[in-house]
This record gives structure tokens, sequence and C-alpha cells, in this order.
DNA sequence: CTTGACCTTAAACATGACTCTAAGGTTTAT
DNA sequence: ATAAACCTTAGAGTCATGTTTAAGGTCAAG
């Protein structure tokens, strides 16, 4: 399987399989003798574990430690992944949590607003942004 | 006011300060003999505004937007204003939802797991990464 | 034998919002 | 007079995850 063949099957672009190899998240088995990348079945293999970790989150570095499981599965526990995981679902309730502040605020904002034609002298959208020490609580 | 006392007076650094100069978002009043930028207290509500508008969640154009309503409100109506904050409603809203599903799918995976010290033989992390399909439904 | 599809590399570009560096000049306090 | 603390500029670096470009080399079909 050459590279474009690899794209294909994986649904990445040869560019990002290329990256991915760089950042040593996935190597050709071999080279021909003009030097194109030779891959198989477990490249694909390979290739879509790295997609499917990417859809659901995980970073290329995260990506990177279950490859490292992956590769070697007898010399791993179940711990490590699961650690992985709960930390990544932390960060990302985390984050949620972040959003939910913002998104309060901005109803907060939107509310007071009448949101009509009139001059905006008096809105209280420009008034709340220049005077409210509080606008995120 | 140079522009360390109006960093520290708006909790923003001097660097920032020149950056969002850059941006166009806040000019200084005028310069020293020796080129120091000048602000006043007018400068220190702008660099407020700035600093509550990010909180909030808006990018420095969007802000840039707010100040040109700011700068004559009486050339600009309430829509406007209220059209940006609840353009940034959806949008974050979006991603709250994006990053909901993600949370979902991470929940999955770590529940499925034992997470012992079990070798990673049979772990339901990567056999789940590496086989289903579907890891994101 | 040429056309077009494929492959190679290294490096630049993109995003957004800073942050830092280099190489100075100025001001204030002692 | 000198050290510390401030200021100036232009430009590069940071983060993560790619994408694009330039400048080629290779391969298969017609």
């Amino acid at each position: 399987m050459k590279i474009g063949e690899l794209a294909k099957a994986s649904g990445l672009s040869a560019h990002t399989i290329r990256f991915y190899e760089k950042q040593g998240l996935i190597q050709a088995l071999s080279r021909t003798e003009s030097n194109y990348r030779v891959y198989n079945q477990h490249s694909l293999d390979t290739a879509r574990f790295i997609k499917r970790s990417r859809n659901i989150g995980f970073s290329l570095e995260e990506i990177a430690v279950f490859l490292s499981i992956r590769a070697d599965k007898s010399a791993h526990i179940c711990h490590e992944a699961k650690t992985l995981a709960d930390n990544k679902i932390q960060e990302v309730e985390q984050k949620i949590a972040e959003l939910t502040q913002v998104v309060t605020a901005l109803h907060k904002l939107s509310d007071a607003c009448c949101g009509g034609t009139e001059s905006a002298e008096f809105c209280s959208i420009i008034d709340t942004l220049e005077n409210n020490e509080q606008v995120t609580q």
C-alpha cells in the first residue's frame, strides 16, 4: 500500500499521514526503491486508531501514549489507559463549565438589550461592557 | 498615565496593550517628548472594556465592533450589539454541544474499562479505539 | 514519448491571542 | 554618577494541528 491508498482507506490525507509520521505516531513499514512509503493492513489499523482517537477528542500527544500501550499491551495495565480517559473527561468537563458561564453571561447581556432600531446611545450591552465589573458573574 | 500605569490599573500587561494598539483596539492620546505613550481615564475605561469583553468570550475582532459602536453610539442601533451577542451565544452553545458529545464518548470508554492493574492485553479502551467505527456515536 | 497521477523533501503558512527577545533610549532614586 | 526601573521598536516565538507551496522525481497508460 502506498500513502495515497492508505489515505483513501483511512480517511486521512496523505499530507496528514506524513505529518503524523513526523510526530512519531505512525511509521511506514519500508520504502520502495524510489523512496515511496510502503504500508500494510496494520498501518491502516493504526491510521484508523488515530482517527477515532482524534474524533473522541484526544490530542496527538495522548494518542501517542495509547499507541505505545497498544504496541506492547502486556507491558501495560488497564489503569494507564483509564487514567488518560478520565483526565480527558475532567478536562473537557472543565471546559464545558467555563463555556456555560460564558453563555450565561452572554444571555444576561443579550436579554437586557431591546435589540431594536433605537440608537445605541443607551444600549445596555455597551453599557454593561463599559461599567459592570462583575459581568461574568 | 504611561503604559505601565495603565497596565497596572487595567490588569492587562504593557505588552498586551501595545499588541491591542497594533490591532487597532486602543490608541494612546499622545506621546511624550521621549516618545512614551500617554493615556488618560478614558484609555483606562477602554482597556477595561476590552478586558471585560474578552472575559465574556468575545474575540478581538468582535470587540473592535463593540468599540466602534461605543465610539459613536448615536450612529449605531441596539440591534447591532444584540446581534453580536446572539451570534456568540449560538457559537458557544454549538461548542458546548460538541464537547458534550465528546464527554459522552469518553464516559463510554472509561466506564467499560476495569482500570485495574491487569495487563492491558484485553483493555476495552484500546480495544474500542482499535475496532469500533462508531466510537463517537 | 508524453501526459497525468502519484510520490519525495523541507519549509512556509494558517489560526488567535498573545509573549518574548534584542538592542537599545529615558527617567527616577540614591 | 550609576543602578534600577521604566520605556521604545521590529520581529520572532508559542500553542496545536494541520495545510499549502515550491521544486522536483517516478510510474502507468495510451
